[in-house]
DNA sequence: TCTGGGGTCCTAGGACCC
DNA sequence: TCTGGGGTCCTAGGACCC
């Protein structure tokens, strides 16, 4: 048996946690620049805002009062899970951490000696008690159906947040009450092509020729069929695996058309990609940069490219990945266009202690490097932006905006700077 | 005027090998 | 008239997830 646990609405609930009188009130938190709505409480979704909707588009609600809104506090909201998995952890035989607000429990074994349901419930309780948040409980035989009496335990008020779906009779009631694109991996385009041919319900789903439809579809959806009929086909991983890419891409405070604050903030991405790999204890190998202009924009003209390269020897060094990186932007810059956003992509990550070096090139990843990244990380860890190069700028005017950012309540950069100063 | 930022897995097709 | 059979590796693109 496995369970998912799901924090409800997760990041409006880390601002809540701090903002209580916000209880009961319509609250969304945005996405990075402020550009889309990513999390909504229930009364945000009474008004009719959708999920990943744009902002301007229901900013109305804002500029009469009746919506509170939030920039994203990622480093508040990294935080507060890291709390909730924690909680989980002293709950469970094992742990997945499945994304930053869900987790699958393995719960082998368990219900000779447990009642589920209540176990589902005391968990609910203790992560409300010690961190404050809500969370739903889905509990069944394979990850796919947990998911589905997660989103039951959601959905349903009269389940109070958990549902145990142990009981095959209970199983297929559910199955017959959800829409099949309600189904842990089936997205828009598989959902459109089931309709077409007469699947309405996950039940419909999970009677269909398993076989016939991997073949029609996919694999995964062959996968899916089996495990919403029970039969596990996706692997319990308690070890997270190792990354197989870093990417670090933003949108820009404003459009860019000229090369150097692009070149800037390229510099950034790469500069912080390196980071994170080292964070992984990766080397990368290959190394890409894109850039675009605004795809939504209907009277504009577009531009999208992106140039890659494969280096000889791997690396992590933030100097090299940097120098690489603005080396390929100038290989697909054109003049002339309005660029809203950049990204820089590592791969072809091995990790740091097991790599081959290519012993006609020079060693990317030398002892005086490793050494500088590893001085280089310690200060920044301790100081926010203590060490940057030049080349990242210094203004960054092309950064992004944030005008509804809530304080750091539960990290220190931003309090530790002011003090400092 | 205004639209995020990460990731994963699978498949088909091309290039190449013997 | 008429040209095999078995592989691997890589990449781009699609679909999906949060």
């Amino acid at each position: 048996m496995y369970a998912l646990v799901d924090c409800n609405c997760f990041y409006v609930s880390c601002e809540r946690l701090f903002r209580p009188e916000l209880n009961h009130k319509a609250v969304v938190v945005l996405s990075n620049n402020d550009g889309c709505v990513v999390a909504r409480s229930p009364e945000a979704k009474e008004l009719g805002i959708k999920m990943a909707v744009p902002f301007f588009e229901v900013r109305e609600f804002y500029d009469r009062g009746e919506l509170h809104v939030f920039s994203s506090n990622y480093a508040l909201y990294g935080d507060i899970s890291s709390r909730v998995m924690s909680t989980l952890e002293a709950l469970a035989p094992a742990v997945e951490i499945y994304s930053i607000d869900e987790a699958f429990l393995d719960l082998r074994g368990m219900q000779l000696n447990y009642d589920l349901n209540r176990y589902g419930h005391q968990i609910k309780q203790r992560i409300h008690k010690w961190v404050g948040v809500p969370v739903g409980v889905g509990i069944a035989q394979t990850k796919t159906l947990a998911k589905l009496a997660n989103y039951a335990a959601k959905h349903y008020p009269k389940t109070l947040g958990v549902v145990d779906l142990s009981a095959a009779s209970w199983r297929s009631r559910l199955l017959k009450k959800t829409n099949v694109a309600d189904v842990w991996g089936v997205g828009r385009r598989t959902a459109a092509k089931l309709y077409a041919e007469q699947i309405f319900t996950a039940a419909d789903l999970a009677e269909s020729d398993a076989e016939a439809m991997g073949k029609r579809y996919s694999v995964m959806l062959q996968r899916t069929i089996l495990e919403l009929r029970g039969i596990p086909c996706f692997n319990f991983a308690e070890q997270p695996t190792e990354k197989q890419q870093v990417l670090c891409s933003r949108t820009f405070s404003s459009r860019l058309t000229e090369l150097p604050p692009l070149k800037e903030a390229v510099r950034e991405y790469a500069v912080r990609a390196a980071e994170k790999l080292r964070e992984e204890k990766g080397l990368a190998r290959y190394i890409s940069v894109f850039l675009r202009t605004n795809p939504n924009a209907r009277f504009e003209v577009k531009y999208a490219n992106s140039a890659a390269v494969t280096l000889p020897n791997p690396t992590c060094d933030s100097r090299v990945l940097m120098s690489i990186a603005v080396q390929l932007l100038e290989q697909i810059y054109l003049p002339g266009y309005r660029y809203m956003k950049a990204g820089v992509m590592l791969g072809d990550i091995q990790p740091h202690n097991s790599y081959q070096v290519d012993l006609f090139n020079p060693d990317l990843h030398s002892p005086k490097s490793q050494q500088l990244m590893k001085t280089l990380d310690e200060i920044n860890q301790r100081y926010h932006r203590g060490v940057t190069f030049v080349g990242q700028g210094f203004e960054q005017n092309w950064s992004m905006q944030r005008q509804h950012l809530s304080p750091s309540y539960t990290t220190s950069w931003q309090d530790l700077r002011r003090v400092r100063c």
